[in-house]
DNA sequence: TATTGACTGGAAAAAAAATTCCAAAGACGA
DNA sequence: TCGTCTTTGGAATTTTTTTTCCAGTCAATA
């Protein structure tokens, strides 16, 4: 049996600090567990008695033994690492696995639905400098409308995050002007009110990049790009990953694009952690 | 420099059983390096001080150090293939459609690294109607954090999502009591006022609920749960989206079993948004 | 064949690691 | 809030590992 499956059985019955350590372990598995019994017990911060316990409550006779089979399941897992991999995946079939499981399938769909092509073109229009740049998203899809606004203001200017209130939006529409840029993202049940933003915003000359699903938003009517993104909205199971990582994908590809500004904002960045850690000693 | 680079280059000036202890290091290598001294002597049919004599020879300090170093190739050589892909990304599909990829790899990881038991108890720990709950992420992760905020205030009560700002934390800690929850999503680099803002909580009773990625926030020292997701930080391509599927996966499994609660809440908006699309009108 | 010098492995010493013991801290139920 | 029971990590102990020391062996050379 496995050491990963042993921690697994063993699961139930692990006191606060074993869970602690099984976290750690099964974190970068196995390579935690190869250390002495007194480095993992600094890493994983617990005590090395502690870990003593544990391996014993796994059915194994000490951490010598514990490491030895670490050692076999990695040489054995270098030989057939695809076999090993895929067959540890279909087994594990708990709530999390199912839902990672589906999150996953969807993930490997995302890219098929936008062309590089225009993929491009909506990373070439974000970055424009010339444009101004305003976000919003629905209910549920509004963080995302945040990371990217928080993303893209690292590397450039004009980068506005609309409000959610819908009171205020009028000031920013006033403020709109023909080629800028309004990025909504629009999911499943779309919400009226965005669609009335864009109509105004597309009305006064400003080009709409809209995220939606596969149903479509009305709002694509407007839209000068439309990303569609495979997102299973209204059953309880939905997921926004697929969505995120599309939203990552274009600032991380604009961020590429504009090394120079990330690399010199981001050592910015650090320079203030790197303080701030030395204070906080 | 490789250990089996460094063997190489001190194969010229070697002795008959060193020799042989290279042959048996390299017709398996790196494995029979990870075994004892005295196994491998037995091994490698040579005595151990040879072995001693030997790593030294190859410019390591002790043979300690050389299974350090032969663990920590291992460990990048595993995780090449990412590596690998980047230079291959080029080749295959556009921009996009390899960044998907890559998430879609790690997505498929993440669920490997916490056990079912762990995450019941998790959401059991969340759902728990008694506790209060107050969240809080780093610089870049706080979205996820207001992402979970938001959807588990739909099912439950006294749901606080913390603000960015440092300076308003204090508030908030004084209305801790033990029992009470506070949410940490701390991911690579650690931001030290989020280790300091968990002492405190830790202080005060409340019990923590980290999320972390492999290396471990240090503040897993002063949590009841650590969940770790897979994720690359540090370099340009990093995603989030495995750490938004699990946090999804949270509160999906928690909206589930408080069924009744989450259909009538569904309900109300439902009439809000209805009403809201008439009006729009 | 004797001498020198380098290499080797057994045994002892040193170092490190792992385990056991125990007191204190903490959780839980009354 | 109190008392009981569990869990925890420091310290001591035991075990294991690694290194050092040194005497014996072997090969090369005169």
């Amino acid at each position: 049996m496995q050491v990963r499956e042993r921690i697994r059985a063993a699961a139930e019955g692990l006191t606060a600090s074993e869970r602690k350590l099984a976290a750690a372990l099964l974190s970068d598995y196995p390579y935690p567990g190869l250390a002495s019994i007194q480095d993992l017990a600094r890493h994983a911060e617990v005590s090395a008695p502690s870990i003593s316990r544990f391996v014993t409550k796994i059915g194994l006779s000490g951490y010598q033994e514990f490491q030895r089979e670490l050692i076999s399941e990695l040489k054995e897992g270098q030989r057939s690492p695809v076999e090993l991999h895929k067959g540890r995946r279909e087994i594990e079939g708990g709530y999390l696995g199912d839902f990672m499981a589906r999150a996953t399938r969807l993930m490997a769909d995302a890219s098929s639905g936008i062309t590089d092509d225009q993929f491009d073109r909506v990373c070439a229009l974000l970055s424009d400098p010339k444009r101004e740049l305003q976000l919003i998203g629905g209910r549920v899809s509004h963080s995302l409308a945040l990371v990217l606004a928080f993303h893209l203001g690292q590397v450039r200017s004009g980068v506005q995050p609309l409000p959610a209130d819908v009171e205020l939006w009028p000031e920013y529409l006033l403020r709109l002007r023909p080629g800028d840029v309004l990025v909504v993202i629009d999911f499943r049940r779309y919400q009226p009110s965005l669609l009335k933003l864009s109509m105004a915003a597309h009305e006064r000359g400003a080009k709409i990049v809209l995220m939606t699903d596969k149903w479509l938003s009305p709002i694509a009517k407007y839209a000068a790009e439309v990303l569609t993104v495979p997102i299973e909205t209204g059953t309880l199971w939905d997921t926004y990953a697929p969505a995120l990582a599309v939203v990552e994908a274009v600032f991380t590809r604009i961020a590429e694009d504009n090394f120079d500004q990330t690399q010199s904002r981001i050592q910015a960045w650090d320079a203030v952690r790197m303080t701030d850690r030395d204070t906080s000693k």
